[in-house]
RNA sequence: GUCCCCUUCGUCUAGUGGCCUAGGACACCGCCCUUUCACGGCGGGAACAGGGGUUCGAACCCCCUAGGGGACGCCA
């Protein structure tokens, strides 16, 4: 048996729990079966992926104590995709396709796609566009393929009523319309395959027997299935674990959550801890126990223990559980240990330090001064905000944009966070001095501390992001009404 | 809008037809321990979404309704 885990870095790097919590099932499933677990980078978004993002999430699931195996060698390492030679493997597969009549060139423009699906959407049916829908007249074809316009490959899809079935391991079988499948592209016009084609290439190379993934993949499974069909390869089993969720249990997202690693790590929970919390999301060991360690979790893992109900992602109990491991798992020696490590150390003290020599006038002013850097939520106070002699709705409107403008850096470090800031004022209007009050105040919970956009690059993005959030819900909070303006205003500001 | 998935205390869950007047954990409340606060101990309130079947018997099986979620990209 073999199984793996596909890790999609995100845009702005930040490693995901979710990719913890599927690479975590996987893993038990695997090893309970003594079989093998493999970690599988999948990015064949150039525009995106960076050898960061990759880092980060292949060095958060190290941290919190996950392993896998090598796996195969199918051409390439972790990031494949970005070598051409690797990127022509996918097209010959692609181009096998097209030659056996199961797939099309198409060179329809995105506009037209548009306006496609539109169409269809008016129409009252699903927006999923056949291969009849995208046909062009020969002479059209010839003419833009002569034109030299790009194309793209798809996949034959059945156009007619029917449906098809799906084995899941959790779930047994499901019937999705093929009505709601379209003629999925396979190779972009890059020549760089899309996820549906790498992710069934790749788990035929690499011998994958079983594919455990989010609930969010049910529907594109038809077209995997069929991919299996059209190449004649064997089709793994399909498990789809449901999804963590945020309090208004919708998919959870940063925009509501934290969600990245890097953040339950900065808030000093152990490794341990988290992944334990993250294994009783959806799962239970056989004793009801709550506390348990990856090992354990290993040896009684039975996939059918998977409850189907998307848990709630919620840190109340994730403390709680973590304040057990600190008491219970942990002596004062190794305690000790985890606190150097997590903050209390030459390498971050010496990062601090230049901030502080210049302000303080004893030791003793040292930890007051530099307590907001190793502090998880602030002990924010509203009133301090209107020292700062601007309403509230304006300031909860430069907080809100400047939580956006944050959330969409790839890039984080002082000067990053400066150029986004300075940026963003400017285009209000706003003295940066006065845009970055209200800044300071989230950020170290006081009106007066160093420079903001250095204790930001020292905080790093989840835990200054957080703060900012924190603001804005001590403000009174952003309704949902509100929010929908100021969005549109903030998309505006750019052009 | 269309299709799919899901539904036990506020939250995480146990439960796979009789052991269920539904068990545990977090959170909350009360008491005890204690120079404070935590920790710990003891106790309390709190749920089978609704309606129909099937069955001697249903939280568990089937159907309908409702609610929630997901998917519908040259993102993964």
């Amino acid at each position: 048996m073999t199984v793996r885990t596909r890790v999609a870095p995100s845009p702005t790097g930040d490693p995901h729990v979710g990719t913890a919590y599927v690479a975590l099932f996987n893993l038990c499933f695997a090893r309970a079966h003594g079989g093998q677990f493999i970690l599988r980078i999948e990015d064949t978004d150039q525009a995106r992926s960076t050898r960061a993002s990759e880092t980060a999430i292949l060095d958060s699931l190290r941290w919190l104590g996950l392993d896998w195996d090598e796996g195969p060698d199918i051409g390439g390492d972790h990031g494949p995709y970005r070598q051409s030679e690797r990127g022509t493997v996918y097209a010959e597969y692609a181009q096998q396709l097209v030659d056996q009549g199961k797939a099309f060139l198409c060179y329809r423009r995105p506009e037209e796609l548009d306006a496609l699906r539109e169409e269809r959407r008016a129409a009252g049916n699903s927006s999923a566009l056949k291969p009849s829908d995208l046909a062009l007249p020969d002479a059209e074809v010839a003419r833009r393929r002569e034109a030299g316009e790009p194309h793209v490959i798809r996949m034959m899809v059945p156009e007619d009523a029917g449906s098809c079935r799906i084995d899941d391991l959790l779930r047994g079988s499901i019937e999705l319309d093929w009505s709601m499948v379209d003629a999925q592209i396979l190779l972009k016009s890059d020549g760089m395959p899309t996820y549906h084609l790498a992710n069934v290439v790749d788990d035929h190379l690499m011998g994958i027997t079983h594919v455990i993934r989010g609930e969010e993949w049910i529907n594109s499974a038809p077209k995997h299935q069929l991919l299996y069909e059209y190449f004649g390869w064997e089709m793994p089993v399909l498990c789809h674990l449901p999804l963590l969720r945020n309090p208004d249990k919708s998919k959870l997202s940063k925009r509501k959550n934290p969600t990245s690693i890097l953040y339950y790590q900065r808030m000093g929970f152990l490794p341990e801890a988290l992944l334990n919390y993250l294994g009783r999301m959806g799962w239970s060991m056989p004793d009801e126990r709550e506390k348990f360690t990856l090992g354990e979790m290993q040896d009684a893992f039975d996939i059918q223990r998977v409850s189907l109900g998307g848990p709630i992602f919620d840190g109340e109990k994730l403390r709680w559980l973590n304040g057990l491991w600190i008491r219970e798992e942990l002596s004062e020696e190794q305690l000790a240990e985890r606190l150097v490590e997590w903050a209390f150390n030459q390498e971050t003290l010496h990062s601090v330090l230049p901030h502080l020599q210049p302000r303080i006038e004893t030791l003793s002013d040292f930890a007051p001064q530099a307590s907001f850097l190793v502090s998880g939520s602030l002990d924010l106070d509203a009133s301090l905000f209107d020292e700062l002699g601007t309403d509230r709705e304006e300031l909860l409107r430069q907080l809100q944009f400047a939580l956006w403008s944050l959330e969409a850096l790839s890039e984080w470090n002082r000067d990053t966070v400066w150029n986004a800031l300075k940026s963003l004022a400017d285009q209000l209007g706003v003295k940066v001095r006065d845009f970055l009050s209200p800044m300071f105040i989230a950020i170290s919970g006081s009106r007066a501390s160093f420079s903001v956009v250095d204790a930001m690059g020292l905080l790093g993005p989840d835990m200054s992001r957080a703060r900012v959030r924190q603001a804005i819900e001590v403000l009174g909070g952003v309704s949902k009404k509100a929010g929908k303006r100021l969005e549109k205003e903030y998309r505006s500001l750019g052009s």
